[in-house]
DNA sequence: GCAAGGTC
């Protein structure tokens, strides 16, 4: 029997695709990445009995780069990446094994319908499976169609069906016109990013921002920010002034009247009106009106919309909203939160829905009103094809979820009740009154029937005191007409919300990557989030956008990415050949760069102003090895050594402190060496900033310290106080941290392993001599006689830290406090220990490494 | 160390 192979852009959508296409009767089981399943049912197709087996990527199996020669900043001319470069494609996500696992499934099949997403990205990823399963699929007859594409646009049983039905071909075109986007971003945005970045970051010394980027999205979404700080900046307050009249309504309440004219700006003109009018005893009623009007119940809710209220109403930023959405979705409480669609499909059943909250203890009464009076007609939404909209899929309680998953919750949860209930109705009342010549009107709202703004409060009608009843001739007399003076006020900073809105509305980002832009820009520094999150752009975010204004403001504008989406959707028509655009593109952008570079100066003048040059910045801190001045220190990142004599900078580790290490040099290049430490609980060694970027020998890689030194007698050198193999790690050996005294520690020199020994040793040396039972260097530890732990009131004892009886009560295993137990190997790692226990890396220097006893001495650490 | 686009 043949097998069709089916594949969808998610994990989530071929479960749901399966389930339509075999009728809910598919068996399951996870693929070999844990990311993905494969469910398989029998069927027929072309008129065959067939086994179908259905799965899917998790969006792009592959990603372009540059080769990885092309990848180092300081040997490669910016310039280089527009043409001379080579890209290549690489897995998108290694460790989901996308290949292999679409190889492994897709051996022996003899069809392929392809199911990824309807949109260009989807027909790209296509031709990314297509390259992957192809060469491992049964080979057929060349007459013989193998390669099917399934088109929807919503996942509904009909629509599934219908796909299914009328099978087409992959659009090559557009999933060219993909690659050549691919392509575009990262030469362009790698290009511009570093030759920034090394430019600035070799002259100011306070940018505090590791990286200076620049892109086709981020960029516009930095430049909307400081167009509205542009704005606020060159705001004039104006002076204008109003008359406000207050006449006397029954019982002596009174109605404050609004102007007609609004306002002028003309003070002698206002007071001619208020001289028209004060002495006016008397209004007249000129006419009065009511009117029944509604304010519209939601629009299903689709992603930007969530993030919007989540930022402008819960204080939720872009990117933690989506984090919280997801988690809900993977927990089954919302439906898939990455969405444009605003429509409910034909055949959702929002009832069933809605019956799920019906006993939530917050909003049970409305649900069970809706219920028991019929729901309403959700409003006609915009139908993107791609998932429904955002809706709850059970009910869940404040405690079960908490803080601001509950938040959200809530709010999905409402919006949708909301879409089903009826609008809001209102009596808009207005009376217009004449005083003297002039026109003033009063207005009020009253609500008829609540409608949505039950379940969503903050959308309804504020309560107003009910004008009274009067008519066209009727007179009130009038309390007061006074001239009020007022000032025009500047925009405030612009909201996420409001942010997110412009994105969409220009067309920069999709739902998926707004977040991710709107994140980019707050972590490169270039606007901070301030309170209601507006955000504000730094000086640096400043400098850049009026710079790119100076040189080029076709480098800021929104018009940037549309101008190129116009030519790439060329491509995808197949009314442009992809390799012309891609070059005529790149050649444009080229022209660009070269013109941006050779005129930098003009952003320099800027960047004057509000930072300082290396040499005016830092503290003097240790010597240089070449003219033997102080170099100085500068904290703000990317933490650097500067010497301004030389004109040389020299980086060093980030995320520690630095500080100098009692004035010792490196017998190397005799640059006095500084000591990086990670905290107080965490570990610290030496380093020489010379060789740390410039290592001096060949099996030493740029960043490494003297603990990873393979200098043979340095006294600090990783040949003198390496100790034996980490007891966790593969690579990494364990080193005396000689600076840890009288809490003496031994630290791996790859991994964030941390043993605590011989605490209040005064002295703690390692010897020449190696343990005999597993190579391990021995240590000699000294103790201050009032202090020894040591048996027989012994000061001095030598003896190997893995082996020795008497060292066992002194070490104790620990894990530096500041490294990421998220990518070191945690506590939870150990049970892999012993695997490949050894093997070390060809060329890895490991002097006294133990031999296979690390099981044993692993038990013996912890 | 860079971009933007998918999604986990």
């Amino acid at each position: 029997m043949k097998t069709v192979f089916m594949v969808a852009e998610k994990p989530s959508l071929a479960q749901s695709i399966a389930k339509i296409l075999s009728r809910g009767s598919m068996s399951s089981h996870k693929g070999l990445n844990g990311a993905c399943s494969v469910h398989e049912y029998m069927g027929t197709f072309a008129g065959q009995p067939v086994r179908f087996k259905m799965t899917s990527v998790c969006g792009h199996v592959m990603t372009l780069d540059f080769l990885g020669k092309y990848n180092k900043w300081d040997k490669v001319d910016p310039a280089e990446l527009f043409s001379q470069a080579p890209t290549e494609k690489k897995e998108a996500n290694p460790k989901l094994n996308m290949v292999k696992f679409l190889q492994v499934e897709g051996r022996g099949c003899d069809y392929i319908v392809l199911w990824l997403d309807c949109d260009k990205e989807g027909e790209n990823i296509c031709f990314e499976v297509l390259d992957a399963v192809l060469p491992v699929m049964n080979k057929v007859h060349s007459s013989e169609k193998t390669v099917f594409r399934a088109r929807f646009s919503s996942i509904t049983d009909t629509d599934i069906c219908n796909a299914m039905a009328c099978l087409g071909e992959p659009d090559h075109n557009e999933a060219l016109s993909v690659d050549a986007r691919q392509e575009l971003d990262l030469r362009i945005g790698c290009a511009f990013t570093r030759f920034q970045t090394k430019y600035f970051q070799g002259k100011y010394g306070d940018l505090d921002s590791s990286l200076i980027s620049f892109g086709p999205c981020q960029t516009p979404t930095l430049g909307f920010c400081v167009e509205r700080h542009d704005k606020i900046q060159s705001f004039k307050p104006e002076t204008y002034w109003v008359l406000q009249a207050k006449v006397n309504a029954e019982k002596d309440k009174s109605l404050l009247l609004d102007w007609d004219r609004v306002r002028v700006f003309d003070r002698e003109i206002a007071q001619m009106f208020l001289n028209m009018t004060k002495l006016e005893k008397e209004a007249q009623v000129e006419s009065t009106s009511k009117k029944e009007k509604a304010k519209q119940r939601p629009l299903a809710l689709n992603t930007v919309e969530m993030l919007r209220v989540a930022s402008s109403a819960l204080g939720m930023g872009p990117q933690h909203a989506m984090q919280t959405a997801e988690r809900l979705y993977t927990q089954g409480y919302i439906s898939y939160p990455r969405t444009e669609t605003t429509h409910y499909p034909e055949n959702f059943d929002l009832k069933g829905s809605l019956r799920q909250q019906a006993n939530h203890p917050y909003w049970a009464d409305t649900v069970k009103q809706l219920l028991t009076e019929g729901i309403n007609r959700p409003r006609k939404g915009h139908d993107a094809g791609d998932h429904p909209p955002i809706t709850p899929m059970r009910s869940a309680t404040e405690e079960e979820l908490g803080g601001d998953a509950w938040r959200l919750y809530e709010y999905i949860t409402r919006h949708f009740i909301a879409t089903v209930s009826h609008d809001c109705k209102y009596l808009q009342s207005t009376i217009s009154f004449r005083i003297g010549p002039e026109l003033f009107t009063c207005s009020g709202k009253t609500v008829i029937s609540p409608g949505f703004t039950e379940i969503m409060p903050w959308q309804s009608i504020p309560l107003e005191e009910s004008l009274p009843t009067c008519q066209r001739g009727d007179t009130f007399s009038v309390g007061e007409v006074k001239m009020l003076e007022k000032q025009t006020s500047p925009p405030d900073y612009l909201t996420e919300a409001e942010l997110i809105t412009l994105m969409e509305k220009h067309g920069i980002g999709t739902d998926a990557s707004i977040p991710v832009h709107i994140n980019n820009i707050c972590q490169r520094n270039y606007v901070s989030v301030e309170s209601g999150r507006r955000l504000k752009p730094t000086n640096l975010g400043i400098v850049l956008v009026h710079g790119y204004y100076k040189i080029d403001a076709e480098l800021v504008l929104p018009t940037i990415r549309s101008a190129v989406e116009k030519q790439l959707n060329l491509i995808a028509q197949g009314r442009a050949d992809y390799r012309q655009v891609l070059g005529h593109t790149l050649d444009v952008f080229k022209r660009k760069f070269h013109y941006f570079v050779d005129s930098i100066a003009g952003m320099d003048e800027l960047m004057e102003v509000s930072f300082s040059p290396l040499a005016a910045t830092g503290k003097p801190l240790s010597r240089c090895g070449k003219c033997h001045r102080f170099m100085k220190y500068i904290q703000a990142k990317p933490s650097r050594l500067h010497c301004s004599h030389c004109d040389e900078t020299y980086t060093l580790p980030q995320n520690g402190t630095i500080k100098l290490y009692k004035e010792l040099r490196c017998p190397l290049d005799d640059f006095e060496l500084v000591l990086w430490s990670s905290g107080s609980r965490g570990k610290s060694y030496p380093l020489c900033p010379y060789c740390y970027n410039h290592p001096p020998f060949r099996d030493m890689k740029k960043g490494m310290g003297c603990n990873e030194c393979t200098h043979p007698t340095c006294q600090h050198s990783l040949s003198m106080l390496g100790i034996g193999q980490c007891v966790e790690c593969e690579s990494g050996i364990l080193v005396l941290d000689p600076t840890s005294g009288p809490k003496w520690k031994v630290a791996c020199n790859k991994c964030n392993v941390v043993a605590h020994c011989f605490e209040n040793a005064h002295r703690v040396r390692v010897s020449a001599d190696t343990c005999n039972a597993c190579e391990a260097a021995l240590l000699d530890v000294d103790f201050n006689k009032a202090k020894s732990p040591l048996p027989g009131d012994e000061t001095q004892h030598t003896g190997c830290v893995f082996c020795d009886p008497v060292f066992q009560e002194l070490v104790e295993l620990k894990h530096a406090a500041s490294c990421h137990p998220m990518h070191r190997g945690g506590p939870g790692r150990r049970q892999g220990r012993g695997r490949a226990r050894g093997r070390r890396p060809p060329g890895k220097p490991n002097p006294r490494r133990p031999k296979d006893k690390m099981s044993a001495l692993a038990a013996y650490f912890v």
